[in-house]
Parts: structure tokens; C-alpha cells; sequence
RNA sequence: GGGUCGGUAGCUCAGCCGGUAGAGCAGCGGACUUUUAAUCCGUUGGUCGCGAGUUCGCAUCUCGCCCGACCCA
């Protein structure tokens, strides 16, 4: 048995020794236990029958998991196995196993998996159990579990060792089930508004549809260099030009920048587009599908975030960039915030970052970042989005700086960014131009020219409206999670040392 | 990139004004036929993140590095 991980330790030497010795006894890892019934649902149908009841019904049970909790008291014992719906405890004694199976069970170690068979009784203290007249080992664990009452709390392996976190965080468990409860409750409310789920390219030969920068890779084959996704935007636009009117995805999104308790570099995107509607749309229906998915996954609107509470059941507030600025800074006046020299010194004397070429709508949204958008924590959609930073968008027809386009914060950070789809080729060519100049002149950001988009958009793309949202960012708010790390099941880390 | 805090037994943690490393859980041995973080007795287990420095002597003091958490950019 040479070779072993690095980490060998006593109680692992000791456990590969007791695993040497059932593999000499026979079959060491049996696959032919057949488990009947679940801890949860046991619990469910009788955990409020009676002792006599119990006795009288004599249900028989074949239940199997993982044991977290071992009591031997010389010719008795209890266990309580773990499943994935939850915990049962089973009773295994010399009269009612018979000594060696009671003997054997005394050097199971926590952690192991075990199989038990019996009859479902009522224990003195009134807890549900199994009456075990068989128990065995079905999985040998090599490894000790983490500190049985305090489990793990070292964040990073956490994260590095999920499998561990899940075996004895019954919290994490939790939010990983909720975060799959909130993408069917989204899924069913896009396919019930007759939507059609799609996917699109995650290797993209120009990446577009954000701005961001991408992770680069290359095909051998064609010998060419492709990109991570940063967004699916584009590939599904030309779906709605091929007619798929109502078209939603939700899959991986990758940008190559900083980790942070709010970023990772792949992230879930729930990204929808439908003909015939505009952004003014887009931003009901959104507040339509948040309540609806918060009512459905936790049976209410009213959200509990890090001691802070909300409602998504009231109307989401609507506030023009100036609007949200003078909300939480009266002292400016409109005609102060739509002075381009008075917000640059504002900028500076912020010490913040902006960019000295910006027209006044970018600078407005450098100050609107650096003043309102943390303080936005009840949901908010800023609209009046400039179209310099808004490659993709509809300039709106009042005011061609502007174009019909919003963001939705809450808690603080941006949830999701909608508008009406900018279906003007010649204007989106010229767009895509004026991305590749900025490009050219440094900024990294700045989006690559999807010539075939033209072209798509040449055909007829019709009046459309199309929306992201952050699936991770939402599963945070709904979750209680103050790290996006905590809805990420494994999420990125530097590697191990 | 900057700041704060942290890294000691498999896990949760103490020790840190320098003097050769501790507890609980887990493990091992023993007692115990209704326990539930079982209890009781005994006991094994450590490259104190890594590397330099200071010192007669460093887990402890200094510097650098690595990893992580949180905050800021």
C-alpha cells in the first residue's frame, strides 16, 4: 500500500488497517444493498405515530448513509445515519443483531457509510429509530470528518472541499437546494410566458455582448484563437432575427477579471429577449419574475439580507441617473449634475475614477457609481442610460444621447440590465466602429466588430426588448449570502500551495 | 494593489510580555442494553504556514514570502 496522499495521519493509518482487514473478510465496498426508504420521509409518514402504534404496525425499513453520530454504550448502541434528506437514528444491540454484527459495528468510524435494516420504533426520549436487525458497511471512510458539533468553519476549505462543507453544513446544503429551486421557478415562469430555453456558443471567435475582458483559448484544429463567452447577447438577437421571437438562456458567463466576494470569474447569467416589447416592458415583467420566483422559493416576498429587510412585493423604484444622485445628495441641483465642468470637479474632488474624454452621460454615471449605487438597497432601476456606454441599445427617440435602457439594483450592486435592442444596422455598424477606436486607443474593454451581427441585424431584426440578469447575485439576495462564493458551488480559487 | 484579521494535532480552538506544546472532539484500550454533542477511566497523536534574522534558547520577537477571510481601490 504504498503511495498514499501526502496527509497521512494516525486515524487515517488507523482506518486503511480496519479496511486492509475487511477486504480480507470479503466484498470491501458491497453494491448490492437495496435502501427501501429515506431518513426524511420516514420521519415524515410516522414521526408522529406513538410507541404502540410503532410496535403494532411493524414497518419494516432498509435505510442507508452516512454515519455522523455514534453512541456505544457495551451492548447497545446508537447511530444516526445521514441521507440525503436527512438524519435517522438506528438502534443496534446484541439481542437484536446478534453480537457480531454488534462487534463489528463498534469500530465503524464516523463517516462511513452504512446500510441498516429493522423495524421502525419509538425510543424512550420519543425519537423515530430503526431497530436494526442488520447493519453493514457499505463504504469504508478513509478520512476523519470535521469536529462533529462545531463541523468545518475554516472558509477556504469550505470552498476547496465542498463535499466536506455539504457532508456537515446542513446551511449549505440549504442554499445549494434553493439555488436550484430559484432556476426552475425562473425556468417555469420564461416557459409559461411561452418562451423557448435556447443555447447558444460558450466559444466565442469574437467575443461580444459585454464589456469585459475575455479569457482567450485556441482551437488546434482550425488553428485559430476563440474566447470564453462574456455574454451570449449576440448569438441570441440573431436567434430573435430567425424568427424565435421569445428566446431566454441561462448558462456560464466568463470574464477574465478580479475575484471578489461579488465576482467570479464564471458566473451564471440568465440573459431574454422578446419581439414586439420595449425596455418600459422589460422592467415590469422583471419585477414580475423576481416576486414571482421569491414568492414561490420562499413562500414570500419579504427578504431577509444580512439584518437588513425588503420587499419585492412593492413597486421597484424608477430613477434617472441625476434622480438616484440627488436622492442621496440633495445639495446638487439638476442644473449643477447636467453641467459637464461642475461633475468633472465633483469627480475629482471624489478622487474617483473617470474618464476625462467621457461626454457628460458617462460622467454622470462615473459619479452616479461613486455616490448612489452602494445606497441602493431597496430595488431601483436607473434608466436614461448614455449611449456611450451602451453600444447595443436603442438611442431613445427624445433624446439621442440617451438611450431606452436601465439597470435594476438592489442591495447595493447591479442585479440585471435591460433595454430596447438597438435593430438599426447601419447605426449599430457605425457602434461597433466607434468600440474599435476605443480599443485601439487603450481601453481594454472595449468591444470587438461582430460583422456577421450586422449583417444579421441587415436582414431585420424586429423591435425587441432584452434583458440580463445575474443568476449568483440573485441567489445571494435570496439566500442570505454575503458572498457569491457561498451560491457557487466550487467556486474559483488560486490553487493549493 | 492597499489596510485589518487569521494560518498551532484529522477538526474546533487555547498558549504568544522568549525557557523544549495544551484542551475538547475524533482515534486507540476499558466500563456501560433507550442514547442523542451520551457518560466515565486510561491513552496515542504536532515540521506551531514557509524561509531568513535576533537570541544561550523562538509557536511566541523582527523581516520577507505563501495561503485565506473581510474592507478599500
Amino acid at each position: 500500500m504504498a503511495g498514499h496522499p501526502q496527509d497521512e495521519n494516525q486515524i487515517i493509518t488507523e482506518r486503511r488497517n480496519k479496511l486492509a482487514a475487511i477486504r480480507k473478510a470479503g466484498i470491501a465496498f458491497p453494491n448490492d444493498f437495496d435502501r427501501t426508504h429515506l431518513a426524511g420521509d420516514l420521519l415524515a409518514s410516522f414521526g408522529e405515530m406513538n410507541h404502540d402504534q410503532l410496535e403494532a404496525e411493524q414497518i419494516h425499513v432498509a435505510v442507508g448513509g452516512r454515519m455522523m453520530l455514534k453512541r456505544v454504550m457495551g451492548k447497545a448502541s446508537f447511530a444516526t445515519l445521514q441521507d440525503m434528506s436527512g438524519r435517522i437514528q438506528i438502534y443496534i444491540s446484541n439481542g437484536d443483531s446478534g453480537e457480531e454484527v454488534h462487534d463489528a459495528f463498534k469500530h465503524y468510524d464516523l463517516g462511513d457509510i452504512l446500510g441498516a435494516v429493522g423495524v421502525l420504533f419509538k425510543t424512550k426520549t420519543g425519537e423515530l429509530s430503526v431497530r436494526a436487525s442488520q447493519v453493514r458497511l457499505l463504504t469504508k471512510s478513509l478520512r476523519p470528518l470535521p469536529e462533529k458539533f462545531h463541523g468545518l468553519s475554516d472558509q477556504e476549505q469550505k470552498y476547496r472541499q465542498r463535499y466536506l462543507d455539504l457532508i456537515t453544513n446542513e446551511e449549505a446544503r440549504r442554499v445549494f437546494m434553493t439555488r436550484t429551486k430559484i432556476i426552475q421557478a425562473i425556468r417555469d415562469f420564461f416557459i409559461r410566458h411561452d418562451y423557448l430555453e435556447v443555447e447558444t456558443p460558450m466559444m466565442h471567435s469574437i467575443p461580444g455582448g459585454a464589456s469585459a475582458k475575455p479569457f482567450e483559448t485556441h482551437h488546434n484544429a482550425l488553428d485559430m484563437k476563440m474566447y470564453l463567452r462574456i455574454a451570449p447577447e449576440l448569438y441570441l438577437k440573431r436567434l430573435v432575427v430567425g424568427g424565435f421571437e421569445k428566446v431566454f438562456e441561462i448558462n456560464r458567463n466568463f470574464r477574465n477579471e478580479g475575484l471578489s466576494t461579488r465576482h467570479n470569474p464564471e458566473f451564471t447569467m440568465l440573459e431574454f429577449y422578446e419581439a414586439y416589447r420595449d425596455y418600459k416592458y422589460l422592467m415590469d415583467f422583471t419585477e414580475k419574475l423576481l416576486r414571482e420566483v421569491a414568492q414561490k422559493v420562499l413562500g414570500t416576498t419579504l427578504i431577509s439580507y444580512q439584518g437588513k429587510e425588503l420587499d419585492l412585493g412593492k413597486p421597484f423604484h424608477r430613477l434617472t441617473m441625476v434622480q438616484a444622485i440627488q436622492k442621496y445628495h440633495p445639495q446638487f441641483s439638476t442644473e449643477q449634475l447636467n453641467d459637464r465642468d461642475f461633475v468633472v470637479a465633483e469627480l475629482i474632488d471624489l478622487k474617483a475614477k473617470y474618464k476625462p474624454e467621457d461626454g457628460l452621460g458617462g460622467l454622470q454615471l462615473s459619479l452616479f457609481e461613486e455616490l448612489a449605487e452602494t445606497q441602493l438597497f431597496e430595488p431601483t432601476f436607473i434608466i436614461d442610460y448614455p449611449v456611450e456606454v451602451s453600444p447595443l441599445a436603442r438611442s431613445s427617440d427624445a433624446n439621442p444621447e440617451i438611450t431606452e435602457r436601465f439597470e435594476l439594483f438592489v442591495l447595493g450592486r447591479e442585479l440585471a440590465n435591460g433595454f430596447s435592442e438597438l435593430n438599426d444596422a447601419e447605426d449599430q455598424e457605425a457602434r461597433f466602429d466607434a468600440q474599435v477606436l476605443a480599443k485601439e486607443a487603450g481601453d481594454e474593454e472595449a468591444m470587438f466588430k461582430d460583422s456577421d451581427y450586422v449583417r444579421a441585424l441587415e436582414y431585420g431584426l424586429p423591435p425587441t426588448a432584452g434583458e440580463g440578469i445575474g443568476i449568483d447575485r440573485l441567489i445571494m439576495m435570496l439566500t442570505d449570502s454575503a458572498s457569491i462564493r457561498d451560491v457557487i458551488l466550487f467556486p474559483q480559487m488560486r490553487p493549493e500551495a
